[in-house]
DNA sequence: GACCTTATGCCAACGCCATTGACCAGGACA
DNA sequence: TGTCCTGGTCAATGGCGTTGGCATAAGGTC
């Protein structure tokens, strides 16, 4: 039983498995990533993990403390990813919009990935790279420092936050998904004006907007609310209760 | 096997169980709740779940389609709960406001129950009424349906995905959440100045504002937004790509 | 090239889990 | 009182994560 787990920097021997694959943290995450795709979010087992990978489950223990600490490692590799090829533009409104759109995107091209990922902090390299970026703009903006760490607040959380809500509407296996859709169709679009007369009004609108994702609009409305205070010289909102 | 649920307005027999416990779907949803409260988000299972309710577990099949139905059902209960005793006060940004930190802390006083249902869509009867209530406010305050929309959008999915959010960290069990802070202390608060110039410049803030949520500012921002957009006649922010 | 250490892969087993099908007790209603 | 069928129980299936013990070959040293 692993009761350590060496750390990849520090792996000398890579043993080929018994079918000739030679494992890496890397390599595993990445198969751990296709398997998310290929079988949902409730598709990753150690067990398959260990037939796509060509060695036995138990493997997987001695490169992560357990499932969970795999699934952190797969979260870092969609954050770093998001950062692959950005430079600042020196516009902290375009950069800012630019981080987050890049943020919520590289979630979503793995949702199944992001479901369990999102809403974690691993406190691994790529995500400390992001949180530098970030204050990086703000503090060139201009903002000082507590403003400036109130926003990346908001900001981060909302990228993240936003990105486990979609990615779990994208993850639902494609049956499950069309039936959500279809729920809203059947269920808003009927429901009477005498009841619900602000639903009837809208459904039209409804149907139609409910099937993208909000985060765009409401990234633009944090940063014009940053640009607001910044212009006026007002701080940014604190927190209420 | 059951083919088929029975729905709860048409059950009739209500048969006590050899434990001598009498079922309904909303004892099962009361009793998931405490045992995610009791166990964790990963500690609701069918078979505790039969045991807490001194039934066989196969039972709970009568009553749900499976675990995930049971899941919707816990989470409309919370939304349900979010309205309770909320009256409108006329005044749109005020009752937005209220909304909006109801939702988010009828979720975080439940965070294992919130962790699996946040972000997930029921189309059940309290998440209809939270729609039809928030789209009222909007109404009221002024706003164009196609406008309105949007913003209910914004708004509701900023409010779920920051319960969701917010409740992974505190539904955290009591070690690991504190490995998590301690990570923050330790790995942010000691990264040099050299690599890592804006969060050594902002450590000190970062402590303190990363342990609370970020929602109520975020709140505060898509609020403003909005009455800049009502006052200035601008429509909403669009969605981007 | 032989030897030693030990990292790393494999095996078997444990105790969980969700879900199912068959069965049947007993409440509802005629 | 007799019939129907809801809503309980039981037993079984095939999965799961994780662990302890073991075997073996990689890498360093001489």
């Amino acid at each position: 039983m692993p009761k350590r787990v060496v750390a990849e920097s520090e792996r000398r021997r890579r043993r080929p498995t018994k079918q000739g694959a030679v494992l890496s943290e890397r390599h595993i995450v990445l198969t751990a990533l296709r398997m998310l795709r290929e079988h949902g979010s409730q598709g990753l087992t150690v067990r398959r993990l260990g037939l796509a990978l060509g060695a036995d489950p138990s493997t997987l223990y001695r490169y992560f403390r357990g499932m969970d600490d795999l699934v952190l490692a797969v979260g870092d590799e969609l954050i770093g990813r998001a950062f692959d090829g950005w430079t600042a533009t020196g516009d902290w409104q375009t950069d800012l919009r630019a981080l987050g759109l890049r943020i919520h995107r590289s979630y979503l091209a793995h949702p199944q990935a992001a479901v369990l990922t999102a809403s974690r902090v691993s406190g691994r390299p790529h995500e400390i790279a992001a949180d530098e970026a970030v204050l990086d703009v703000l503090h060139r903006a201009g903002f000082p420092v507590a403003d400036a760490v109130r926003i990346y607040h908001c900001f981060i959380d909302q990228a993240l936050a936003f990105a486990a809500l979609d990615a779990a509407s994208l993850a639902l296996p494609a049956a499950a998904r069309e039936a959500d859709e279809a729920v809203w169709q059947a269920t808003y679009a009927r429901l009477p004006e005498s009841t619900h007369p602000r639903i009837a009004a809208a459904a039209g609108h409804l149907v139609a907007e409910m099937n993208v994702s909000a985060y765009p609009a409401a990234l633009d409305m944090l940063i014009d609310s940053a640009a607001a205070r910044l212009g006026g010289g007002e701080p940014p909102p604190g927190r209420a209760a």
